[in-house]
RNA sequence: GCGGACGUGGCGAAAUCGGUAGACGCAGCAGACUUAAAAUCUGCCUUCCAUCUGGAAAUGCGGGUUCAAGUCCCGCCGUCCGCACCA
């Protein structure tokens, strides 16, 4: 045997034969129907076909593939599948760069990324491989949208969207650049279009209560959902126009404040602003200055409170004698409760600010400690509690019960009601795209809008477009959106839109589980896999994707089409892989293959100095990503999966480093040569034996709370212990555990391993080793013995002696002794099998 | 601004229940083997004082609870993340 593992011949060769055999195809329907054996569906967040795998992809797969081996070895059904999350824009923005169609380049990015992915050694079943941009999985994505439409959870509605002039497309927020298109440079336009939504905000309760069910999920997580969500419980209320039937409909969170209204200010956007606007052309002008407004962060923290006097005034419902003037005011968003609120400035700042500016009135109406005084000066709104004062019939009442005094009086009086305020907004799922699932609707100027009959899904994305001239090249296809309406036969437009790219997203795992020809799902099997027991990804998708997700297994769950309300039942976000940066003299970024390590420091190939850069997430911007293939040429798999795991917890950041990888190349050598060290010694070897069942029992442990660190950590010292032990039948069966016990993180080596020490089969298919109690139990234990709390020695004794004996042999110990120097302890504390304090 | 997480050697970290702080790894230093190098092996590796026995300080800073605090409580400082004129 070679004394060098030899990854390039063992990587290829292992994953031919278990490709071959077959070994990591999860059971059928059928299988698992007669099996008794425990379930786990182990999935890794599906990646975007971008052209090549990265170290972000190698770490988020290679700790799903641990956890999915190691279900396997200690006797699960495991079903650990991968596909594509194949549409999207990145594939259209090639196609016009590059001249390229999507298609082509997308399944091109397929094939490399799965060779790639390939080559890291996952225990993936290929069999279930799927890609959203194939009409096998988009059509049926089609046929759930129908359904979701007959269950009345679809709607369309006019909305408007950032249009690019110049490119003839809606862009995203996010595309958005200081009021310009990200790609053309061209100024922004507001569009109203016809667009789909779903009803996501009918879930949002289920959708926040759920949160509490999601035991396995970061806090962080449910944290930032239920923000999203964001329930707010209040007061709707009326406030009527002076001279007018009609009034202004406000909500508020703090109904206890009412008495300390000074003012209603209402959204630009609010109707009763443009209806004033049509005959005020300074209002006009305002609500013009107003949109310019920009929405960064800076712009809003530095934006100035801005109003316009209507002119127009309302009565207090507590009072109608009292008149208050209503604002049109920059601060108040149309989009969020009824776009209209009432000022306390007393008590929100930005109300405060508001009247401070314009010269408002501002009382006191809860009281600050002793300040109980209407009068409030300042410049800061007192928001916490307080007995109400000022307030009339609310007096004496905490900010609570004038909540709900106030609330049952608008209700009794009929001017207002406690209502739910959510900020989720519905799901608009529209792009007006090419490359994505096509919207099953044709349009019928005489039947208005009608569902694609059935039995024509799935409605194909025609291949022939090009992408010359701007613009949605669906919309001037000669032919495909020409089509008869299905209902009167007459010449009908094919809707040209298509699906937000998370709709794919939202259920590609319960396809996964179950992939019939003719439906999205076969129920039963979705049911038996579902939910994903451990779903791991980026924190990114810590609020969009998952929340689709978790909404749009609801929604399948209210029509009756799933017997699951929790898509993931686990879910863990591993960090990002972070790489040094280098930077030229002249502030350009340098990539690691354009620096070295010089006399003085890094320095570039010529030479020349380099300034060190901070850690940052591997991006091409900054030039500091180390590609997976050559780590694979070089060191194999089982070294970069290694250091995937090594050191950092897995949801911080991890460092590349070029000494990491060769720190963990070595190490995959130390294991090798043990191997080859095995012999037909006899004899017992209490102390590793211990150290064997140890490494057991907790890096099984690690392994299933996902503390890999903390796994390879002990196989270090496992490794460590047979290394420094003298030949013996304890250390030959050490050897072949280890074999066992780093299969799920190292599985070439572990097979090759295997094969060199005469084991049977495949080591992926042995049983994880079973730990024997009795070696976990330590017959002699160390005790610290310390004096006022400091350690001054250390005691062994046998596990389980008793206080008295334990106190008796720490006395006479002779540091002990000596540290106490003749003083009488006046307590002496004893914790069996820990410690012994001496207070003197 | 609001919400959250985190802060431990030169570096990544561990310490599972309040009980011996720094396991394990990286880097570094010294040595062995070698003509030499690589590879491999052995030892050292928080700081300071002492010198072959030891002692003191130390888990961002300042307090507190406790026989005992990296861990619990209060107040600061710093870093990172999320949301953001949300009524």
């Amino acid at each position: 045997m070679s004394s060098r593992f030899n990854p390039l011949k063992a990587d290829a060769y292992w994953q031919k034969i278990w490709d071959e055999r077959g070994v990591f195809v999860a059971p059928s329907a059928d299988e698992l129907a007669t099996s008794d054996k425990p379930k786990a569906y182990v999935l890794e967040m599906f990646p975007y076909p971008s052209g090549r795998i990265h170290m972000g992809h190698v770490r988020n797969y290679t700790m799903g593939d641990v956890l999915a081996r190691y279900k396997r070895m200690t006797g699960h059904a495991v079903l650990h599948p991968m596909g594509w999350d194949a549409f999207g824009m990145p594939a259209e923005n090639a196609a016009m760069e590059k001249k390229v169609h999507p298609g082509g380049w997308t399944r091109d990015n397929i094939a490399a990324m799965r060779a790639q992915l390939k080559r890291l050694g996952l225990s993936i079943d290929w069999t279930r491989e799927l890609a959203t941009c194939e009409p096998d999985y988009y059509g049926h994505e089609q046929a759930l949208f129908l359904d979701l439409l007959e269950a009345g959870l679809v709607y369309r509605k006019e909305s408007s969207v950032n249009w690019d002039p110049v490119d003839m497309t809606v862009l995203a927020n996010e595309q958005v650049i200081d009021g310009r298109g990200w790609r053309s440079g061209a100024l922004i336009e507001k569009k109203k279009l016809s667009q789909w939504f779903l009803k996501i905000t009918d879930f949002a309760e289920e959708l926040l209560d759920g949160l509490d069910t999601l035991t396995d999920w970061p806090d962080k997580v449910k944290l930032m959902q239920e923000n999203w969500i964001g329930k707010s419980q209040g007061l709707r209320a009326t406030f009527k126009l002076v001279g007018s039937d009609h009034g202004i409909d406000v909500f508020t969170t703090r109904p206890d404040t009412m008495f300390g209204a000074s003012f209603v200010a209402i959204a630009a956007d609010h109707p009763v602003a443009a209806d004033l606007a049509r005959s005020t052309p300074a209002l006009q002008t305002f609500i013009e200055d107003c949109r310019k407004g920009g929405t960064t962060a800076a712009e809003i923290d530095t934006a100035e409170k801005m109003g316009f006097d209507t002119g127009l005034r309302v009565e207090h419902p507590l009072d109608p004698s009292w008149h208050l003037p209503v604002y049109v005011a920059n601060f108040v968003l149309m989009e969020y409760g009824t776009g209209a609120v009432f000022g306390c400035p007393a008590h929100d700042q930005r109300d405060l600010d508001f009247a401070r500016k314009y010269d408002l009135p501002v009382a006191r109406v809860v009281a600050d400690g002793h300040a109980t005084d209407i009068r409030f000066d300042g410049n800061e709104a007192y928001t916490g509690p307080g007995k109400i004062v000022n307030s009339g019939l609310l007096n004496d009442m905490s900010v609570d019960e004038a909540k709900a005094a106030v609330i049952a009086k608008a209700e009794q009086d009929k001017w207002g009601t406690g209502t739910t305020v959510w900020r989720l907004r519905d799901w608009g799922v529209s792009r007006q795209r090419y490359w994505g699932t096509p919207i099953p609707i044709i349009h019928c100027a005489a039947c208005g809008v009608q569902p694609v009959p059935r039995d024509q899904l799935p409605v194909i994305l025609p291949e022939d477009v090009s992408f010359d001239i701007p613009g949605n090249p669906l919309d001037r296809h000669p032919t495909w959106s020409k089509v008869a309406c299905p209902k009167c036969g007459a010449a009908a437009r094919r809707e040209t839109d298509t699906l937000d790219t998370f709709v794919d997203s939202s259920w590609y795992f319960i396809r996964f589980a179950s992939q019939p020809k003719d439906k999205p799902f076969d129920r039963a099997e979705a049911e038996a896999w579902l939910p994903v027991g451990q779903y791991i990804g980026g924190v990114e998708h810590a609020i969009l994707h998952l929340l689709y997700a978790r909404f749009w297994t609801r929604a399948l769950n209210r029509i009756g089409k799933l017997g699951v309300t929790e898509p993931f039942k686990g879910l863990f976000t591993q960090g990002m892989v972070t790489h040094e940066t280098y930077k030229s003299a002249d502030g350009a970024w340098l990539s690691p293959e354009d620096v070295k390590q010089g006399a003085g420091g890094i320095v570039t190939l010529a030479g020349d100095p380099v300034t060190l850069g901070r850690i940052e997430k591997m991006s091409k911007s900054k030039k500091n990503v180390v590609d997976p293939d050559p780590m694979f040429d070089q060191y194999g798999a089982d070294a970069v999966r290694w250091f995937m795991l090594s050191d950092s917890p897995p949801e911080r950041d991890l460092e590349w480093s070029e000494s990491g990888i060769e720190g963990t190349w070595r190490f995959v050598n130390r294991i090798w040569r043990l191997f080859d060290s095995i012999d037909t010694a006899g004899g017992n070897n209490p102390a590793l034996d211990k150290v064997l069942h140890r490494a057991i029992a907790g890096i099984a442990t690690d392994i299933e709370a996902l503390a890999f660190n903390k796994s390879v950590a002990k196989l270090h010292e496992l490794v460590n212990a047979i290394e420094k032990a003298a030949p013996s039948a304890s250390r030959s069966t050490a050897i072949r555990t280890l074999a066992c016990l780093i299969a799920p993180m190292l599985p070439h080596l572990a097979e090759e391993g295997w094969v060199h020490i005469g084991g049977a089969g495949l080591i992926a298919d042995q049983p994880w080793p079973v730990a024997n109690p009795a070696l976990l139990i330590d017959s002699d234990v160390t005790i610290a013995v310390q004096v006022n709390g400091k350690l001054r020695d250390t005691l062994t004794l046998p596990k389980g002696t008793d206080k008295a004996a334990i106190e008796a042999a720490a006395m006479a110990l002779d540091k002990i002794i000596r540290a106490l120097d003749g003083a009488n302890p006046k307590k002496i504390i004893v914790v069996p099998d820990r410690l012994v304090n001496i207070v003197a």
